[in-house]
DNA sequence: GGAGCGAGTTGACACGTTTTAATCAGGTCG
DNA sequence: CGACCTGATTAAAACGTGTCAACTCGCTCC
């Protein structure tokens, strides 16, 4: 079929150009008469041109795509924020590369490196720890960065969602209702977003003059389903406390299904409230209450101001964007 | 800080070595000296040096990379098929470029010009119909290509589920358990799994003696929840059959729900199944029946496949893969 | 009619890497 | 002592594109 690999100047001699013009064509349409412009056109179709992106990218310094690192590409939360994302990186004619670092670090900084070998213009990221020496590494090779779901010190844009409000949210829920002794089933606290929300449900004990003790913890190393049944199974042969909240939806889908099956009814025997109010919540087997977020929002926002920093990197002002979060309550914790 | 870019050259002038050794170091380590590499590596700490992937990519002729063009990357589904993926991928120190074709073709064929133009090495994609003709573009430029949940003819590798056989299993089930009006909710028919299932819940049905038309058919355009919803709300205006088969869990979910919100029960009124037995199958309000895939299995081989015709395009010669799905019956069909 | 102008086009170079053949040092063998 | 080998290093030539200064050509204006 396609001998060997057709090139600009391929198309160029077909259309009786020079190769120059071939790339105006593609990059700079306006500047090239409409007559040629068509000829070199016919031309690409005619033999099946497709653009070596790598040699654009190599003169040009710089790819047109983003990254964008989650802790989770299983979880509908980055998938949601991952659509906010794309959503805007496609209208302005960029591409994103997704990468996951299942929260660990290694697997960040290999991403990063990755990231960084494909010259993008920038990166979101949602870190898997406090430690932002490698997003450090990064934008000293003037690579832009905005945090996603994390907030950051001043020199960084970010754009989050108050963790702390979200705990004391969830955690003054329960005490509403009555409980006296909880749980938190959270992943690790070096992610930011497991201590945070700890910082918030222990707000709410001091607002309700309990000590911090009445919240008991459970921490497993990684924030999914699986984890959430391991904690469940810890609690149970611990002896249940009164009322469980659950640093995110995929745990408290966990904790809830290996409930569920040691016989223990929710929100009877204990209520149970999530993190992030992902989709599936509202269907679980006892619909989930949760902490809902501007998810889709928080991944628009994001990358407006990744690209904002990218087209005028001098101009810009870094900002950190906190959203409110918001409590809803459904069987799980009534 | 890092004044401009760092180079390959710069490392060299600081090592005292030539650009072509730390090329060495990179890629050959073993034909470079223990101490001249020592000497390099160190260089390159010193500088922060990231090697330019474009130009690696540009010089080699193609990226260490591969494609993976998925019909929903919200659908657990594909999101454990991408794990399977990812797994073997990295293993063979490669990279994958996730792609969402949201089932369009528009959106497929945009993704597949990326890829082409990123000069990866293959592509696993889940085609959004039966037209493989930008399929065959792709191959026309040497860019290898495995079909994934999606049979093949054979000019092609291939990795699917036997859907006609997953189809059978699951309206077989329904009319054991002694529906005599079934519904098919699906997406277009122009995705294969849909026609493929409906072919294999039509021969259920004369296995068993019934006229076609038992099963009748609510098609939307999506495959997610907000489709199932629609379809269970025409449903609900038409008047409800004994039992509906979803070719997705995600439409079942979405069925199940706005059931659930009419009031009508699941199982008793009407029984439910789906198909993929994502881990939130078993989670709803009423667990979900479906047909089980080796989903990880399925991203594995396709891509063991992919990187061996890679490999040895010429040796290799191209195999049609297919699984036997598995019935897993939970409280929407009991 | 020549200077000046603007639109369109061209040719050559640069981007950073990998590869290939050539070079070099050091050692062995005849 | 020179021919020959081995292993380590180098210089130079690609890879395919985008940019930019230079150039052409047809016009207008004085």
């Amino acid at each position: 079929m396609g001998m060997g690999t057709v090139g600009i100047k391929e198309v160029a001699r077909r259309a009786g150009v020079s190769p120059g013009t071939v790339s105006n064509v593609l990059n700079h349409p306006e500047r090239v008469r409409a007559e040629t412009r068509d000829r070199v056109e016919q031309a690409i179709r005619d033999l099946g041109f497709v653009r070596n992106g790598s040699a654009a990218t190599l003169r040009a310094g710089q790819n047109r795509a983003i990254g964008l690192v989650v802790l989770d590409v299983g979880n509908p939360f980055f998938v949601e924020v991952a659509r906010g994302v794309e959503d805007v990186v496609s209208d302005r004619d960029h591409a994103v590369i997704l990468c996951n670092s299942g929260e660990s670090f290694e697997k960040e900084a290999r991403n990063l490196r990755v990231l960084a070998e494909q010259r993008v213009r920038g990166v979101l990221i949602t870190p898997a720890g406090e430690d932002l020496a490698s997003v450090e590494t990064l934008r000293a090779r003037d690579v832009a960065v905005v945090l996603v779901d994390h907030s950051a010190p001043g020199d960084l844009c970010s754009v989050s969602v108050d963790d702390v409000a979200g705990g004391d949210l969830a955690v003054t829920h329960l005490l509403d209702r009555g409980a006296e002794r909880l749980a938190y089933v959270s992943g690790p606290m070096a992610i930011r977003q497991c201590s945070e929300r700890r910082k918030g449900a222990r707000r709410a004990l001091r607002t309700a003059g309990l000590p911090v003790r009445a919240l008991e913890e459970m921490i497993v190393p990684e924030m999914n389903a699986n984890g959430g049944r391991a904690a469940a199974e810890k609690l149970l042969a611990a002896g249940l406390p009164d009322a469980i909240f659950c640093a995110n939806d995929m745990l408290a889908l966990g904790v809830l299904r290996a409930l569920s099956q040691a016989g223990v009814k929710v929100p009877d025997d204990v209520a149970l409230i999530g993190y992030d109010d992902i989709e599936f919540s509202a269907a679980g087997t006892v619909p989930l209450s949760s902490i809902r977020q501007p998810t889709y929002q928080l991944g628009k926002i994001a990358t407006e101001l990744l690209l904002d920093e990218c087209d005028d990197p001098d101009g810009h002002a870094h900002q950190q964007i906190m959203f409110q979060p918001e409590l809803v309550v459904r069987e799980s914790s009534r």
